[in-house]
RNA sequence: GGCCCUAUCGUCUAACGGUUAGGACAGCAGAUUCUCAAUCUGUAAAUCCGGGUUCGAUUCCCGGUAGGGUCACCA
């Protein structure tokens, strides 16, 4: 079998959107499943939309999620440069063109973006593919107009009533009739070449064995097929992916939430999180299933790569949930050890984490976290959700709100409870790593009898003293970690009013 | 609107002619608990409709319907 040869062909435009991160995840993946090789090139022939550091972003991307090329413009490679404004300085493409002109499969047409415009108003040319009435132009026309200087574009002469098929490895067979194909513009008047033109010669010249990409593309695979014919190439084989789709219908999009990939990082998802997660949408593992027994979803990039087949890809599209994405997150982190946690969370910190200074100074440098993390790993969705939930232990909240429902039962006796709690602290042994939670809990109880209260009351007024909200950790284990000194202080500072 | 693709619980999906149509997320209920969670247990929930083919259709074929994609000198 040849080689097998993925690619990932972006535009820059500066983000990695997570639907793009869903395909490119499954190019590279059946590339390394076949022992092939994942190539990226940059498709930036469109100069109107070039954004400055799109190419760095992808590469961080991509780094990050475990899919770097292996040939590409950072790496470089046989068939280098990657960069198609670069690749388009060779004049493959112009010469290309013009071959296919010279062939009669392609023309060139003098339409001034206006008069196409015009064109395309009238009725005759509604709903029906794009001729230009240039199609036809005499050879030595064509050659007066370019001679007086006139713009131009070179065209796609597509054939009258022909059938073009293409053997899609996910969807099957799908057939066009060439009266419904446009005539493509191959060459801009700028002399660039069209995503159509360079795509199909830069996956011949890279020897692409499989061009993976996401179903918007079907509609334009008759004109490729058209020109792999006529440039007399091999065709590769395709694959259209399924789409990812927002919950309120049509391509997730910016609009509804979203869907830059790197924002999921900063919000504090994990990159195995993240691909799990991606890696179910449109493909289920082929693992044996017995009837009724729980299945698995949890599967490392690697398990995923040696399992996955194109034929077991998804023809539906998939919706966004992102939900599933939270609940993968949450099992992400609370499977982890405290200390892969820390590992996790300080690389967060230094890279994406939207926080505070001084509160992840505090995190970063805390040489204790492992034990505050094993609080908080089992109730986190995200790794904001893990610093939030311990942020308590490194600063003591001022301004306690105690107009609260979880206390407004017994809000004339809060002052006296608290002296109780903080008496009965004074009386616990000074070295708070001592405490029996036995003991611990039958003082607080007895606070609560003395009261007339509920058992967890006194505890509550405990929690929002010490956390500032009464919504915390293990209570003992925090205090435990805390100290018997900083618990005494914050009791002492509630102001219960 | 033209062309094209698709169709199993609300969502992601399993089934590759024969199952009480399975699992997961979300939902609901219960257990547990010093809070919120987490956890555990249980529960409800689907083969779009109509025709064929077949002893038998979620599965194959046709038609409808619905959803989606696409119709640039953007990719």
């Amino acid at each position: 079998m040849k080689n097998v040869r993925t690619r990932f062909a972006p535009s820059p435009t500066g983000f990695v959107h997570i639907g793009s991160m869903h395909n490119v995840f499954f190019a590279h993946a059946l590339a390394k499943a076949n022992d092939g090789d994942f190539i990226l090139r940059i498709e930036d022939t469109d100069r109107k939309r070039y954004v400055e550091g799109a190419v760095e972003e992808l590469y961080a991307m991509l780094d990050e999620f475990g899919l770097t090329p292996d040939e590409g413009p950072r790496e470089g490679g046989k068939y280098a440069p990657y960069i198609q404004s670069e690749r388009m300085k060779s004049g493959i493409y112009k010469t290309a063109a013009e071959e296919l002109v010279k062939k009669g499969n392609a023309y060139y047409c003098f339409l001034s973006s206006n008069e196409l415009e015009e064109l395309k108003k009238k009725p005759e040319y509604k709903n029906k593919a794009f001729r230009s009435p240039h199609r036809n132009l005499s050879k030595s026309e064509v050659e007066a107009r370019i001679l007086k200087g006139e713009k131009y574009v070179i065209r796609l002469k597509v054939p009258e009533n022909e059938i073009v098929a293409v053997d899609d490895a996910i969807l099957g067979h799908v057939e066009w009739n060439t009266d419904d194909i446009d005539d493509q513009v191959l060459i801009k008047s700028d002399g660039f070449p069209t995503y159509h033109l360079a795509v199909v010669i830069d996956d011949h010249v890279m020897n692409i064995s499989h061009i993976t990409r996401a179903y918007e593309w079907l509609p334009s695979t008759p004109k490729q097929m058209l020109l792999y014919k006529y440039l007399d190439y091999d065709v590769p084989i395709f694959a259209h992916g399924s789409l990812v789709l927002d919950p309120d219908g049509g391509k997730l999009s910016k609009r509804k939430g979203n869907v830059n990939t790197r924002q999921f990082l900063v919000e504090g998802y994990l990159v195995d999180a993240i691909k799990n997660f991606l890696m179910l949408l449109g493909w289920a593992a082929p693992i044996e299933r017995i009837h009724g027994e729980k299945e698995r979803e949890i599967f490392s990039h690697e398990e995923f790569i040696n399992m996955y087949k194109l034929e077991d890809r998804q023809k539906t599209n998939a919706v966004f949930d992102r939900n599933k994405l939270l609940w993968f997150n949450q099992k992400y982190i609370s499977t982890m050890n405290p200390e892969e946690l820390e590992i996790v969370l300080e690389n967060w910190l230094e890279k994406y984490a939207e926080i505070e200074n001084e509160l992840k100074d505090f995190v970063g440098r805390d040489n204790a976290l492992p034990a505050k993390l094993e609080l908080v790993k089992d109730r986190a969705k995200t790794l904001l959700e893990v610093v939030e939930g311990i942020q308590f232990f490194y600063k003591a909240r001022k301004d306690i709100n105690w107009k609260i429902k979880q206390v407004e039962k017994f809000a004339e006796k809060l002052s006296r409870i608290g002296e109780d709690v903080l008496e009965f602290h004074k009386s616990l042994d000074e070295n708070s790593k001592e405490w029996a939670q036995e003991e611990w809990v039958e003082g607080m109880k007895k606070i609560a009898e003395k009261h007339g209260l509920k058992t967890g009351d006194p505890f509550m007024v405990l929690r929002i003293a010490i956390v500032g909200s009464p919504f915390s950790p293990p209570l003992f284990e925090a205090l435990k970690i805390l100290g018997k000194d900083e618990i005494l202080r914050r009791l002492q500072n509630a102001n219960y009013s």
